[in-house]
DNA sequence: ATTACTAGGAATCGAGTAG
DNA sequence: TCTACTCGATTCCTAGTAA
């Protein structure tokens, strides 16, 4: 991770414009005024920050870099299972309609043991919960493997096994998925609305194995 | 901070010993199996990892330089800006005599923009409050420097901007400091207590600017 | 299979300096 | 003052390969 986009953190440039000379930058780093430019050009044509003549500031996708860092070190000083809250939300019904083909069920029953309910749940995360994906790709994730046919394909999916109050389910991600990062699906053995007596708006935790 | 060290915590490192070869390990952070070897030996040789045939660990010290990162990002990302909440209590008197010395006084008019009432403000921390100390470290002091005379010396003071009610005000920290980690030395251009009609007992928050 | 050495090409750094 | 360019020095990376 980069030493100044760091170090502009610390200095606030998250929320306002830093004032700071390449000179001091260079002392402060241990480089040269001459790298230190360099190196804010070059995190300026990345788009990590901007600079005006109040100051520099860190962009999003500067944070974002940052942030996803954050994330992995405090899902490993702070630990525990990582567990993810959402929102039951409808969903369009096709979810369920991919994950009931042969071709992924049988796959499911290998690789996970259960055959599922032909029907994904899908679950709307609050924006505190969203960080908690990117803790996702520090596992592993079992692929489900797409196919071809003459007239379409269907893509690999990523799978990671869950439980939801204490029952099996698990969280698939299509490797090309149509959702934003807020809609997390799940699949189950069994129909979880019933099975559990939960309705759309009600919030339940899945804890990822 | 180097990627290595991240990823290696991220596999659980910390805890456990992590067995991946140079070779995945290249292609997982993208670089060569060759560099990837590479970086393990400076790491190993720099105290951070030990390598064994169960795998790879982190060191305390490599542990430390991460907790470090993550305190930096913490603060930013959790923090908001840093409040620290103590109560007034009275002083011996002497901090308000070394502020007033000529010495001191132009440097806090040059450096902070004020020249200071003639006293300090002394706030005891509660318990849960000192933490927070540990986080000033992070945050850039304004030196303010010490000289000698023939009969004694007057040693550097760390200075931080903050303000109090809105109003502005400075933490100072002398560098060989007489007080315990539970007391905060506050000094402002005006009487704190006078002004925000406190007294001894009495309850204030600094926020660190 | 694995790790790690060498050699030379690629990238980065910083002194000098211009704008 | 400041930032950022050039260019020679240095460091870093990787292909080849040995162990």
């Amino acid at each position: 991770m980069d030493e100044i986009l760091l170090f502009l953190l610390k200095k606030g440039a998250k929320d306002s414009a830093v004032k700071i000379s390449t000179k001091d930058l260079g002392k402060l780093l241990c480089m040269s005024q001459q790298t230190a430019s360099k190196k804010l050009i070059d995190l300026e044509i990345e788009g990590k920050i901007t600079r005006t003549k109040t100051g520099i500031m860190i962009t999003n996708t500067g944070l974002e870099e940052l942030r996803e860092v954050y994330s992995n070190l405090k899902g490993a000083f702070e630990g525990g299972k990582l567990k993810i809250t959402g929102k039951i939300v409808e969903g369009l019904g096709e979810g369920g309609f991919y994950v009931s083909l042969e071709g992924y069920q049988k796959q499911f029953k290998d690789k996970v043991g259960f055959e599922t309910y032909p029907g994904t749940l899908n679950l709307k995360l609050k924006k505190e919960e969203m960080e908690k994906r990117f803790r996702l790709r520090e596992i592993d994730p079992i692929i489900i493997e797409g196919w071809k046919t003459k007239s379409r394909s269907y893509g690999d999916i990523f799978l990671y096994k869950c439980r939801v109050e204490n029952k099996p389910c698990a969280l698939i991600i299509p490797v090309r998925t149509h959702h934003g990062f807020d809609i997390l699906e799940i699949i189950a053995p069994f129909n979880v609305k019933d099975k559990l007596r939960k309705k759309n708006g009600d919030e339940i935790t899945v804890e990822v194995m």
